[in-house]
DNA sequence: AAGGAGAGTTGATACGTTACAATCGACTGC
DNA sequence: GCAGTCGATTGTAACGTATCAACTCTCCTT
């Protein structure tokens, strides 16, 4: 009685339609058109399902012109938590629409990106969500003429045309330096990244354009120090530099949390009181800073909305009337201990004092 | 040209083989078996695939008989750091047979788990990993029946015949706990969660084990306290109740490194040393439980092993003569500040004193 | 009462691929 | 030179489903 020969037991439509005494039509319009069926042969329909155990083939149904059900998600790694978060946005927008989530890593290597983005071509999929390893774009663009929605994530793009969802980080970067200059802050380290990476240049961009929206020079207020590794020990070299520093800075932006606590414990480690002598703020929310000895004043992105906004532009895609659409959406400023509650300081006065504070403790250290 | 409708510019077999010159059969050996076909030809069929930019429709190819390239994983939650790991695992080892992975997170809810092993199914997934939302079992044994393989992760079960890796949790209580025995405590907090939770029974059970290994009594070194949540605040009430003890632990033992977080914090919010007055032990080694003010002592599991081992479970279920297997990973300790480092304490002298000081501190706190 | 409308149902076909059996040459051994 | 062999290629029949035009009834209209 069954069918398929992979599936030692799994029934057909046919064998449905048989039990039920109706044709295979009806069958199939059950699944898909019930309105036109009556409630009667419905049930029938039904029962004889449920005693078969029929399960539905797909890979038929697709073949014959129905949509797939899944989305892929090309990222660099779903271990990091970063891009955990957003998968789940685009999980839970996606399974709205009855679909499911295909999840790609690609480690950042062209070949394995490729492979993958050819798979989900080949296997038809609703549509696809990708963070470029690459600055090229032009193979996307190919992709989505060719039939499969590409939705870029967490990059936005003048010069391409397709949908994007991005978090603004130039806006992130200038929100962490407000902050910093409402407090007084006049001299502020900015522990940065490979500047191949574009949120580290966002960031500091948006640093800058902070500075200058407080009517102060960038040049005189951000000094520029870089990680070693974009991880928590990278951040030790970077602090070390600080003592040799003529006039040296109150505060530390970092371009991202794990960078700002290695930056917190090597000052704790020197003696140094976080934010007395020396304010900190990093940029992510990743969960724990919460739970850490000093607390961090951070930069939250809105993972989860930016997984579910960038989910929601692909499925409208198959819209008659869609049009591309560039998405970006705001950062949050987390104000914790780090930073300390607000202060006025004078941009020559308590400052200096913070900065001796750390040049004799880095004396003490070394 | 084109011959789908649903993708306006996408070819098929029949324009590559028009355009090669070639019949269709020859195209798809190409593609299947290209040993039986000549180099040359083999060339010139590339050359009309690269041309018309062909891809291949995996749906047709399925129909026709040939497996699925994906993997379903269905777990409570992708956006846990636990699954994450877990999932990267699986990736990897599915990536090595060309496949690719589907994430179902079931958020517990036994619809959702429900309707994400159907679509699976329908799907005709290589086979699924589960990490099961209810106890019972007998519908992912139907599933296996009925051709979709299925793979228990992160739960052994003797009553079901199924493949399934696990970690083993009663080994990795047994751990935490000897070695804090091993440090000398003989009177050990055991900071549980819910005991409906597999992990949180076995983890206690294991301590117990331990106890009895040393030629001591469960029921007088193991004292019980229940976590509010399993969260990190869940911990403060349960050390509030500590106060109230007449021999109070010197060592408190916590079912998750969350918890171990929230309880070293209320610690040292009371004035305690970690672990001069009372020791620490975690569990999972959370990634930023070594970037805290005390590091923690914890039990790591392997996470990445757990999927890649499942995985390749799952991938050998294909094989003639495959027979189910339960295969157990072992966890381990990892030694941090928060336990310090190896002294011999007398069962009633240090720790006593450990335990005074708790008694008065809390007292100063209230 | 004849005709028509409309609701349910159905037979047949196509979707793109694969693999089997069949075909076609060319070449070997005798 | 001929039967036999082997390698390369090809025609074709599925796979399970969705859709459309066609068909059958029933019931209403005139």
């Amino acid at each position: 009685m069954a069918s398929s020969s992979t599936h030692p037991l799994r029934h057909s439509v046919r064998d449905v339609a048989r039990l039920a005494g109706v044709s295979v039509a009806t069958v199939s319009n059950v699944m898909n058109r019930p309105d036109v069926v009556t409630a009667a042969t419905q049930q029938r329909v039904q029962a004889a399902m449920d005693q078969l155990g029929f399960v539905r083939n797909r890979a038929a149904a697709q073949l014959r012109g129905s949509q797939s059900l899944s989305v892929g998600v090309v990222v660099l790694d779903v271990g990091n938590p970063f891009f955990t978060d957003v998968a789940r946005g685009i999980e839970d927008r996606v399974a709205e629409d009855g679909g499911m989530v295909s999840i790609c890593s690609t480690d950042e290597i062209m070949e394995k990106e490729a492979r993958y983005l050819r798979m989900l071509q080949e296997q038809g999929a609703r549509g696809i969500l990708v963070i470029p390893a690459a600055a090229k774009l032009r193979h996307l663009e190919e992709i989505a003429r060719r039939g499969t929605p590409i939705v870029l994530l967490d990059r936005a793009s003048r010069s391409v045309d397709l949908c994007a969802a991005a978090v603004d980080d130039v806006r992130g970067g200038e929100l962490a330096a407000a902050h910093l200059l409402g407090l007084g802050h006049r001299r502020i380290a900015f522990l940065n990244g490979p500047s191949s990476i574009r949120q580290c240049v966002d960031r500091r961009r948006g640093a800058a354009r902070a500075v200058r929206a407080a009517g102060l020079d960038p040049d005189e207020v951000l000094v520029d120090i870089q990680a070693s590794s974009p991880k928590a020990d990278g951040a030790e070299p970077a602090i070390e530099v600080l003592r040799e520093w003529p006039q040296p800075p109150t505060a530390i932006m970092c371009v991202n949390d794990l960078l700002a606590t290695g930056a917190l414990r090597a000052l704790l480690r020197r003696g140094l009181r976080v934010p007395a002598d020396m304010a900190i703020v990093g940029y992510d929310d990743i969960e724990f800073v919460s739970l850490i000895s000093v607390p961090l004043t951070t930069v939250r992105q809105p993972k989860y909305q930016l997984g579910y906004t960038a989910a929601d532009l692909l499925l409208s895609e198959t819209q008659p009337d869609h049009r591309h659409r560039q998405v970006l959406l705001q950062p949050e400023l987390v104000v914790r201990a780090s930073t300390g509650i607000a202060q006025r300081r004078s941009a020559s006065g308590d400052a200096d004092m913070a900065g001796s504070a750390l040049a004799s403790s880095l004396d003490g250290v070394s």
